[in-house]
DNA sequence: AAGTCATATGAATACTTATTCATATGAAAT
DNA sequence: ATTTCATATGAATAAGTATTCATATGACTT
């Protein structure tokens, strides 16, 4: 399977249905059927997600009878989430103040 | 122009066009011409593009005589880039490493 | 105010990516 | 070896995004 880029690494981020299943996995790792049921999707469609998320290191299988047990790669993603977080808090913050100024982008 | 959210945010980050031009700002501050210059892409597409990026206060835009100068964000954006950096260095070797055995993605 | 250079914008089209559906593979149990 | 439950995959279609082109706006100069 193809290898990282950044572009492909983000676009797991960029994506909601992705977004969602590492909202899932933050809490414990869980079956692909845990996760269609937990994010209210369809099994293929939470299948071809996780390919990508894991072709990018950010979710491993591990194999557990007939189940798929996904985990997050908390090292990386935790980071990167609280990071983004933040930038909202701080961004929007500012965003509201100047809304009514004449609008430089 | 609409608020940030999770996906609005990667999503420059997992576009070329944008990327690259995150990449020419990480040096300096440049114009639109500038960017579009040094990226090798036309106006408009940059244009459009930058309007994405500051949407999300990735760039910053001063208006300086006829120009625009555009500037990078460093303090959310900088750490971001240090951290995918380091996890493609650290999953990309464990991938060479595997590659021999039964693939579990 | 007319002209010029710089940038932005809207709408049509092209391109890429995601979803779906049908089916295949895989692991365990009988 | 056949069945069952769990997951993966391929290919067609749908949906979403990006690019382009023509044109508008904006800032300055004369």
């Amino acid at each position: 399977m193809k290898c990282l880029s950044y572009a492909d690494f983000f676009s797991n981020f960029a994506n909601k249905t992705r977004l969602n299943i590492i909202m899932a996995l933050k809490e414990k790792p869980l079956s692909v059927t845990e996760i269609g049921n937990h994010i209210k999707e369809e099994q293929s469609k939470v299948s071809h997600n996780l390919k990508k998320l894991s072709a990018c290191h950010i979710i491993i299988a591990e194999q557990k009878g007939k189940n798929r047990i996904y985990s997050l790669n908390k090292e990386t993603v935790m980071p990167i989430l609280q990071l983004i977080e933040e930038h909202i808090k701080n961004n929007c913050k500012k965003c509201d103040k100047h809304e009514t100024k004449k609008h430089i982008p």
